[in-house]
Order: structure tokens, then C-alpha cells, then sequence
DNA sequence: AGTTGGCACTCATATAGCCGGAGTGCCAAT
DNA sequence: ATTGGCACTCCGGCTATATGAGTGCCAACT
């Protein structure tokens, strides 16, 4: 008995049941697909594949669906990436050209790559972290207050509001900007903090108040929640896929309204920068359990900025999704590095 | 036959039916409602009811369930609006302490509102064209390119990139910003065509390409869908409202993605600053007949800058939908008044 | 040892038939 | 105008039966 055989078997049993969403039995198996063997033959295999855990039946005298580990093994010895039709590839080219600021990138990325794969999408924020500082601008508000700008290579913009002493003089602002920027602009948001302190003890003692504060705020922008956001979209496809099982959908949406458990699960990339499966009972968030997440991380220069993804039922197209998950990510790549 | 036992009963059938989500018939109907008459009386208003349009049953011999028509007149006739609870009134306060700028204020607010409501909650960020400009930057990147800030009294901030170019004097862009500001600061968002033609005015023709850049993207900030962005939550109300018809869910989720056809929807309030309802057919959204939409506008100094609201199905409790919309819009306004 | 045809067995699903009961409409009496 | 009574309707639930796809196993074959 070949386990060559057993493999295509259970790529079969995969793709039928992908397809048809119906437990697929070994006769219409060797109908469908050009296995040189008979029914009895898959039968004997489909029992081993069972008792190793790869499939199971609903009920006695059903057809076989993949289990989790069905679908693992299955993505695991997937064979040749199916490249993204010339259609997609337009598509994914034309959605970049109008892109007018990073919401709209953003946007944009979710709605296409739901379109493409027909799934849930979800695209995490560029994180700062990792990203550099382009600019940091001080504005006079009024009422003794300042506002604090933040703008990131990435072309993403933090803000935050200071409140100030009264007299505070504008040559004194103009010198305290000028420094900031002399410190900050092109490091990474991850260096700000070890950065203020240089900018802070240059300074002598009489407006130290505005001084901390202004550079809490810088340092505050680089680092608090600026990763804690991710976009969603095309959850109408949830229902539409599962709309044999709807019970299953509102767990699912549930867990999507809890952005920071999205993240954490976007986050859990394997080691390499390849793309990342979780299948079923692999994610361990409450309603997740029947679901698979496909996701990768992007950014400019091929280093992992963010994270993006799709979530959809198991019985997904791993494939076609793994395919369009990556090209997205590399083209959304490429559009960051060129602003 | 008075008329106003007939508008109780409708009432009565509506609060049954929202309640049980079963057709009610005349007999649970008396025992439920301290209505004074017998079944048989109740049946022949329910008779006259169905005659005008009020109700239906689903087929012969069943109780009665109301119509979008029903819906609306028991809604016109509402009396007393639920007050909001003590519970909710703390819950929309303590969300407004810790918000820390208009993203942060829109999420919560969406969130506050689903979470309140069981509903699905739509906030549409707060317009930039009756709102007022605090300030405008502009920023060298670089590249001879120019970022263009624009930041308004609601804590939002647009942001464009303008290409100069190269050569252009730095006290030049000083200048220009110093006019601009001059010029736009504290004027509203759909004053600002009129007064960057002033500014280009006192400008002489040798820079007048930069001129005319920097005060176009201005305008388009100031213009360009801005109003055009909406938040929602709560989606995963939807699924387990209308778990016994999940057919509904689909087309629905399919209408919510498109924000486009949501800010429709939201802007179509009735002349006054009341609260909208809209039920059922009377959006003529594609995959919104069999929903409701309870909207309401909101802004400081109880302007109406944009408008914030729920969608669910038709059979949803409308009393505490508006109370809750109302006071969410309330409470918003109050938020973007202090900031 | 691996493969195959045959065959008895299982069991979910579909179909049909049969109540029970909630609900209605109508009518005569009050 | 209201009410009790009553015949009628018809959905939903229940049971029984038939169908058939699918399995497991075994003996025979390569």
C-alpha cells in the first residue's frame, strides 16, 4: 500500500469536499478523479486515513470530510502555489494606483483582497515600531495647549494634545522643535525613547515641564496602541459560505469585533516570513475553532511591518487563498515603500 | 368599535411579537395584556387591523405578526419614550473620560452604541464642511515634496502630498503658510474655495504653481470625502438577532459593506433634528427590506455635523433603539464640544 | 502483499400519513 | 358594540416506511 496513494486520496477527498460541501464517499472519489485504482482499494486507504486521524465520517455509512489535521497535513505537502490569474493581478495592480493616503490604502487592501478571495479580510495597521519618523511638528492651539504631530515614513500620522504653562515663548518652541527633529527624523520608533532622553538633558531646567511633556507625548505616539489596529471587511462572504451551518456565524463575528484578539492572532506568524495557516482548533480564540486564518506579514523592503490575512471556514481553499494573501501583502509592500 | 382600543391592540401585537418573535393570536394576546375585552372582541379588531394593513398572518390560521405599515404607525404613535437606564446613562459617561482622539471617540462610540442596543451600530465620522479649520501645516518631506496638514476643530486631521518643484525658498513657504493661515484659521471647512482664492490673489505669478498646489489640496481636503467614512460594530448582533431566518443575515452584511449606500441612508433624516426611524421597504437600499434603520444626527452646539445610528430587523424594540440613539448623539456632541 | 468484486449491513434523508392544537371567521344572543 | 360558541383551517410534530449512498469485510485474484 502506497502512501504516495493514501496523500492524493486525501488531497482528493479535500478538493471534492472543498468544493461540494458535501462528506465525499470513495466511489464518486474515483469517478472524479483519475486515481488508476477501485473503490474497494480508496475504501481500504480511506480507513487507514481515518485511523490515523485524518478524516472522519459523520455518521456510520456517510462519506468522509478532512479533519484539522486533514487539513493540515494537506496545506503542509500542498504542491505548487497556484498563481494568481491574470485578472487578479489587474486587479490588485489598478487598486494601488489611486490610493490617495494610508486610511485609504488600508481600506482599499481589505475590500480587494476580500474580492479576490472571497473571505473575510483583515489588515493590521502598519505598526511604528519598526517604522521610521519622517517628521515631528509642534502647533500652537491656543488656550495653552500644544498639539503634538507625529508623521511616520509609512505615512501614517499620530497626534496627541499637551497642555502648557501659560508664557511660554514661541523662539523656546521653535528651538524645542528644532531639536526633536535634529534627534528623531529617520530613526525607528522603536529608538524614541533612549532619543528624548538626549534631547531632554540639553535643555537647562526653567521649562522642563513642557519640555517632559511635549517628549512624553513623541515617545507616548511611537509605542501606545499604535498597533492595536486592524481593519476588516467582506463579512458578508461569511455568511454566504456558511450559510449551511449558521449557527457557526456569529461566534465568528463575535471574535472579529475583538480587534486586539485579531491582532494577537495576526500576529503569531510562524518563524519565516512565508505565509502563515492556522486551521480549526489551531487558533485557541473562543469561536474561532472552526475557522482558518491565512494570513503574512508585509512592509516596505520585505520586512514585516503589519500583518494581513483572511479568515474563512476550514473547508476553504487553501491554495487559492495562500496565493492572494501573498500577492497582496508583496504588492501592498511595494505601495509603502514607494510614498 | 373605538378606535383607540385598535392602535393598544397593535401596540400589544407589536410588543408580543418583538418579544416571542412567533405570530400572536388573539387568545395569548388578552391573557398577556390587561386589554378589558374578551378574544372575540380583540379578533375582530385584529380582522379590521389586517383589512387596513397593519398586520398579516403568515398563512390561514395563524396568529398575526405586523407589517412594515404597522411598524411605522406604532412608532408615530409612540408615547414616552423609555428613559435611557441609570446603568446605560453611567456607561455612556465613563466611555467619554478616556478618549483619546477622534478615532478613539468614533470606535467607542460604535462600540458603546452596539453594546447598548444589540443592535448593529453605524458612526459616521463627523463632517469637515460645517466644522471649523484650527490649523493648517505644511511640512518638506523632501524629494521636493510638501505635506499638506490640515487639522480641524473636531480633532480631525486630513493630510495631502504636493509636489513642488525643486528650488522653492524655504521663507517662500513660510509666507504662504502664514497667509494661509491667516486666512482660513477658524473659518468653516465650506468657506474655504471662496477664501483660497483671496489668498492666490496676493500672491505674485512666479510661484504661482506651488500656490495654486498647496491651496488645491486644501480644498480637496476640505471637500473630498471627508464626509465619506463611516464606522460599524456590533455585527455579530445581526447573526444571533435573526438567527431563525439566516438567510436575512447575508444580504444585509452585503448592504453594511457598502458605506457608500450607508451614508445614504444615514444622511436621509427628516427635516427636524429628531430622531429618524426608517422601516423595512422604506429603505430602498438593496438587502435592507427587511431591516430597520434608527438614526439620529449629531454635532456640538446640537449642530448637526453627521449622524450616527443602528440597523436591526424590523421587529426591534424601536422605544429603547431611539432612547439609546438619542442619548449616544447626546453625549457625542457633548464630547466633541470640550475637545 | 496488494488489489478487486461482491455482498450484507447501517443509517441519514425523504416521503407519506396522521393527529393535536392554536387560531380564525362567523353567528346568534346579549 | 360585545361576547360565547362552534365549525373549520392548517402548521408542526410525530411515526412509519422506503430509498440509496456508503461502508466494512471477505474471498478470490494478480
Amino acid at each position: 500500500m502506497s502512501d504516495e496513494r493514501r496523500l492524493h486520496v486525501l488531497r482528493a477527498i479535500v478538493a471534492d469536499f472543498v468544493a461540494t460541501h458535501e462528506p465525499v464517499g470513495s466511489k464518486s472519489l474515483v469517478e472524479r478523479h483519475e486515481l488508476g485504482v477501485s473503490s474497494a482499494t480508496v475504501r481500504n486507504d480511506m480507513a487507514v486515513l481515518e485511523e490515523d486521524g485524518y478524516i472522519v465520517q459523520p455518521h456510520t455509512s456517510a462519506g468522509r470530510i478532512p479533519t484539522d489535521k486533514g487539513y493540515r497535513l494537506f496545506v503542509d505537502r500542498l504542491t505548487g502555489i497556484r498563481p494568481v490569474s491574470r485578472a487578479e493581478r489587474k486587479a490588485i495592480s489598478s487598486f494601488l494606483d489611486s490610493a490617495v493616503d494610508l486610511d485609504n490604502v488600508v481600506d482599499r487592501t481589505v475590500r480587494l483582497l476580500s474580492d479576490i478571495t472571497r473571505q473575510v479580510a483583515m489588515v493590521q495597521y502598519p505598526s511604528l515600531s519598526r517604522s521610521r519618523i519622517r517628521h515631528v511638528e509642534l502647533i500652537e492651539l491656543g488656550n495653552a495647549r500644544l498639539l503634538v504631530i507625529v508623521i511616520a515614513d509609512t505615512g501614517r500620522v499620530e497626534q496627541r494634545v499637551v497642555e502648557m504653562p501659560a508664557g511660554v515663548r514661541a523662539d523656546f518652541l521653535g528651538d524645542l522643535h528644532a531639536r526633536i527633529n535634529d534627534a528623531v527624523v529617520d530613526r525607528e520608533f522603536s529608538e524614541v525613547s533612549d532619543l528624548t532622553e538626549q534631547v531632554a538633558a540639553g535643555f537647562s531646567g526653567v521649562d522642563d515641564q513642557v519640555v517632559r511633556a511635549v517628549l512624553g507625548s513623541v515617545q507616548e505616539a511611537a509605542t501606545e496602541e499604535v498597533e492595536e489596529r486592524v481593519v476588516i471587511g467582506g463579512t458578508a462572504n461569511l455568511a454566504r459560505e456558511t450559510a449551511d451551518q449558521p449557527h457557526s456565524v456569529h461566534p465568528i463575528l463575535e471574535a472579529l469585533e475583538e480587534h486586539v484578539v485579531l491582532l494577537r492572532l495576526l500576529g503569531e506568524t510562524t518563524a519565516t516570513d512565508e505565509v502563515s495557516v492556522r486551521i480549526g482548533h489551531e487558533n485557541d480564540v473562543v469561536g474561532m475553532n472552526a475557522a482558518s486564518v491565512v494570513s503574512v506579514g508585509y512592509g516596505p523592503d520585505s520586512s514585516a511591518l503589519a500583518h494581513l490575512g483572511v479568515v474563512g471556514p476550514t473547508r476553504m481553499d487553501y491554495a487559492g487563498n495562500i496565493a492572494a494573501v501573498r500577492a497582496v501583502a508583496r504588492y501592498l509592500g511595494r505601495v509603502l515603500e514607494d510614498q
